[in-house]
RNA sequence: UCCACAGUAGCUCAGUGGUAGAGCAAUCGGCUGUUAACCGAUCGGUCGCAGGUUCGAAUCCUGCCUGUGGAGCCA
């Protein structure tokens, strides 16, 4: 019976079939414990001398890291298993034979590994990372789709950007300029207008000289906006959302989370409602923490940041920003038009920014001054405009950053080990 | 772009002016419960590149390249 190790939970004192890698392997004379992996999971098998023939024995003892074979053998309980379960082998078919891995069970720098990417996904830990990443993108998908959002895909390839400050890649389109998406935003408002609560899945590109563990060139981000919801409403659906995730991943990733040696009681206090702080009272309270590089009217840094944010135990909100350090489609406080009605989401631990989002302009004339401020003169940001004329309404949205909420959830240092293939400055291999 | 640190065996590192080292990996041998297994042996080098100082440079000086950590910018 071909099984797979995410299974044999149902195969206890059953012989069945494996189809596998060779992670790791420790032998003595008489005895080899084979560490397996399928892409499902990993597993020990024990081949005992006396359980398999000559042959067999000597190929187990013999194997080298990350050679292929189908490995067939008693399933069998045993505590001292972290899947809980091991295999009592009674035949390997070899299926192809690796010579010199270059990745060896001992530690390994950053660079090394980065450049051996392909092969590093292997390991136990960049496995369960990506297991914890599928986990938050599954129950992305079913929280906004339980909840009545339209999955829309909006485009990568643009004429136009949604942050004149920051830098695109730029790209030719049959002899037009043309840059790759940095966000998805106007065009999940034109959705949101046609469908009413949409959301979008995609990637993301930032010619920044970012350097840093919070930084990708190319990432993905979930970009949900909701027509006729107001700000306040907004932070509601964004602090369910996170709670729904932290939730799915505590519940579906059990094993993964104990791979990455992640502090489950941190994560098991993410629930709804998240504290909340004002941008002024965030500036008060850094001033009281003895921070004297900053002032209102000036955007936080990083230790800012990390500094509000372990006044909490839970991810924080900072509401209402002085409007010239935000975009320019963000709506005014009413009676207040220096600080605009948005927020960003601080998760815990150091982790920094993992939401940006906020109620848009709902006023053609402000947007047209707007448009003006900001010298958004050309052709590509007309059809923008058409959303203030044609039945606008309150309308709200946010961005929320994949790659720092895998790290976080995982409790990694660095966001070039949430993706798969991290491009970074100066890495665009393998 | 700026600041700091680093580059020596396939990998991780030691060596701070006088013959190039260790552990791991690989290869061979030993061991029936190992968890980065362990024990013995063998193999392994353009000391990032270029120039300079010196009787002599991995070591000191200059320039460059590459990487790491951080800043700014942002999710």
């Amino acid at each position: 019976m071909k099984t797979t190790i995410s299974n044999v939970k149902a195969y206890e004192g059953k012989e069945v079939t494996i189809g596998v890698w060779l992670a790791n392997k420790r032998s003595s004379g008489k005895i080899a414990f084979l560490q397996l992996r399928d892409g499902t999971g990993f597993m020990q098998a024990v081949v005992a001398k006396n359980d398999v023939t000559e042959e067999v024995f000597n190929v187990a003892k013999n194997m080298t890291q990350e050679s292929s074979f189908y490995i067939t053998g008693t399933i069998v309980e045993d505590k001292r298993s972290p899947l809980g379960y091991e295999m009592h082998a009674t035949n390997i078919e070899m299926i192809h034979e690796a010579h010199d891995y270059p990745i060896t069970p001992k530690e390994h720098g950053t660079e090394f590994l980065m450049d051996h990417r392909h092969l590093w996904l292997r390991s136990k830990k960049q496995h369960a990372i990506m297991k914890v990443r599928n986990e938050i993108i599954r129950s992305t998908f079913q929280f906004f789709n339980d909840n009545g959002y339209v999955k829309i895909d909006p485009p990568i390839l643009t004429g136009s950007s949604a942050e004149g400050t920051t830098e695109l890649f730029h790209t030719e389109y049959f002899g037009e300029e043309a840059y790759l998406s940095q966000s998805g935003q106007l065009y999940m408002e034109a959705a949101a207008m046609a469908l009413g609560k949409v959301f979008s899945f995609g990637p993301t590109f930032r010619a920044e000289k970012s350097k840093t563990r919070r930084h990708l060139i190319e990432f993905w981000m979930i970009e949900p906006e909701m027509a006729f919801v107001d700000h306040d409403e907004s932070l509601d659906i964004q602090e369910a959302y996170i709670s729904f995730v932290v939730e799915s991943v505590l519940k579906n990733c059990q094993l993964e989370l104990k791979t990455l040696e992640r502090d489950i009681e941190k994560l098991e206090n993410v629930k709804a409602p998240f504290p909340r702080i004002s941008y002024d009272d965030a500036i008060t309270l850094l001033k009281e923490k003895g921070f004297d590089d900053i002032e209102w009217g000036e955007d936080f840094g990083a230790p800012h940041e990390t500094a509000i944010a372990e006044e909490f135990d839970k991810p924080v909100f900072i509401v209402n920003y002085p409007a010239h350090i935000k975009a320019f489609y963000m709506k005014p406080v009413p009676g207040r038009p220096e600080v605009v009605l948005c927020a960003d989401l601080i998760a815990p631990e150091g982790y920094g920014e993992i939401i940006g989002g906020s109620q848009r302009i709902d006023d053609l004339e402000l947007m047209q001054q707007r448009y003006e401020e900001h010298g958004l003169t050309g052709d590509a940001y007309q059809w923008y405009l058409d959303l203030q004329k044609y039945g606008n309404v309150p309308h709200s949205g946010f961005g929320l950053g994949l790659e720092r909420t895998v790290a976080w959830i995982c409790g990694v240092e660095h966001v070039r080990e949430t993706i798969p293939f991290p491009r970074l400055l100066n890495r665009l291999y393998p």
